[in-house]
DNA sequence: GGTCGAGTGGTACGGTCGTACCGGTTGGGC
DNA sequence: GCCCAACCGGTACGACCGTACCACTCGACC
C-alpha cells in the first residue's frame, strides 16, 4: 500500500480524502477523523482510506497539514492586499486575531477544535511536522503584519502566546468571548509596547 | 441509579473510581477515561461504573474534578510554607510555574494531558464546573504567590495566558522545552513590569 | 427471622473502530 | 488484442466501546 497516486484520478481521490479529513479536523477536531468519517466525507468507499493511507495517523496528518496551509494561504493572500498603514492597537489585534484563528472561527466549538488540532502531534506523531511548519509561517504572516500595522518589531512569540492562552481560558469560561479577550489582551501588548517606545529605558 | 453512596464502603469505592479517572485523566488525558479503564485501574468490577455515575461525561468529569482539586491543595499547602521574601523574577517565574504545572508535570505527554484536561468541557460539558472553578483557584493561587514573592498587583490572566500559550507553542516544537521556555517567558514578563514600575508613566 | 434496599459482579448487546483481504475493473503501453 | 499495474469496492475480523440487565450478597431495621 505505498499507493503513489499515478493516475490524476487517483490524485484526485486522495485530494478528496484529504480535504474531508481537514474539514472534519477543523469542524470536530483531531479525534472526529476515522476512515469511515474520512471516506464517507469524500463520497468514497472505505477501502479508498486505507488505499491512499498507510494507516489512521497519515490521514490525519495529512488532514492537519492541509488544514492549516489552506487557510494560511487565504490569510497570506489578504495580507498581500492590506495597505500598508499605520493602524491603531485595537485594529492591529483585531487582524492578529483573524490572521490566527481565521475570520470563519467564531463559535466555542471551532475553537475547542482549534486548539486540539495544535494538540494533534501528541497522539498522531505524525501531524507533527505540519504542525511546526504552521507554527512558523504563521510567526512570519505575523511579523509581516503587525510591520504593516506600525507596530514592527514586535516579538511575535509572546504575542501569540498571549492570543492562545487568553482564548484557551476564555473556553473554559465558556460564553464565547475567546475572540473578543484574545482581541483586547493583544491591543494591551501592543499598547503596552507602544508607551514603553515613547519613554525610552531611563535615560 | 442515583446512587448517592450510603455506606463507607460504597463511598470508598466510589472515591476509588474517582482516583482512578482522575489518575488516567493525569496520564494520558480525558480521552483515556473509559469504564473499563477506570473500573481496571481501580480494580473493581465493571459494572461499579455505571453503578456509582450516570454516564461516562459523569465519570470524567469526577475525574477531571479530583485531578485538579488535589494538585491545587498540595499547591495551597506548598504555598502556605513559602515564607514571605522578596525573590527575584527569575526565581518567582519558577514558583509561578510550579504552581500552574505542578513541579511532576516535565515530560511532553503530561504537558498534553494538561492541556487536554483544560479542553475537556468541548467534549465533557459536565466537567465545565470543574475547571471553571480550578481555574478560579488557580488565579487566587497565584495572587497569593506574587505578592509573596515581592511582586503584589500583577494581574495573573495574561500571566497565565502567556505561561499556557507559551507551553502550547513549546509542544508543537516537541524537545521537551515547555517548562523551561513558560519560565523564561513568565520571568521577562515579571521583569518588564519590574521596569515599568520603575519609572512611573511619564512624568 | 424476615424484609428491603444498597451494593456486587458476571454477562451480553449493539455499535464503531482500524485494518486486512480479495476478486473485479480499468486504462495506457506493447 | 493483451497485459499489468493502478485502482476499485464490498466485506469481514477482532477489538473496544457505552450501557443495560439481573441474579446475587449483605447488613440494617422492623
Amino acid at each position: 500500500m505505498p499507493a503513489p497516486e499515478r493516475t490524476a484520478r487517483g490524485a484526485a481521490r486522495r485530494a478528496a480524502l484529504v480535504t474531508a479529513a481537514a474539514d472534519l479536523v477543523d469542524a470536530d477536531g483531531p479525534a472526529a477523523v476515522s476512515h469511515r468519517a474520512v471516506a464517507a466525507g469524500a463520497g468514497v468507499p472505505l477501502a479508498a482510506t486505507t488505499y491512499y493511507f498507510r494507516d489512521l495517523d497519515d490521514l490525519v496528518a495529512a488532514g492537519v497539514e492541509l488544514g492549516c496551509r489552506r487557510e494560511q494561504e487565504t490569510a497570506a493572500a489578504g495580507l498581500a492586499d492590506l495597505p500598508h498603514r499605520r493602524r491603531s492597537a485595537a485594529a492591529t489585534a483585531g487582524l492578529v486575531v483573524d490572521t490566527v484563528l481565521t475570520p470563519q472561527r467564531t463559535t466555542d466549538a471551532q475553537l475547542y477544535a482549534y486548539y486540539e488540532r495544535w494538540l494533534a502531534s501528541g497522539r498522531h506523531p505524525a501531524a507533527r511536522p505540519a504542525l511546526q511548519a504552521a507554527r512558523e509561517r504563521l510567526d512570519a504572516l505575523l511579523a509581516a503584519l503587525l510591520d504593516r500595522c506600525g507596530h514592527p518589531g514586535v516579538p511575535v512569540g509572546p504575542l501569540v502566546a498571549l492570543l492562545d492562552g487568553t482564548v484557551l481560558s476564555a473556553l473554559v469560561e465558556g460564553g464565547g468571548q475567546g475572540r473578543a479577550r484574545a482581541t483586547a489582551a493583544v491591543a494591551d501588548l501592543l499598547d503596552q509596547r507602544k508607551r514603553r517606545l515613547r519613554e525610552p529605558s531611563r535615560g
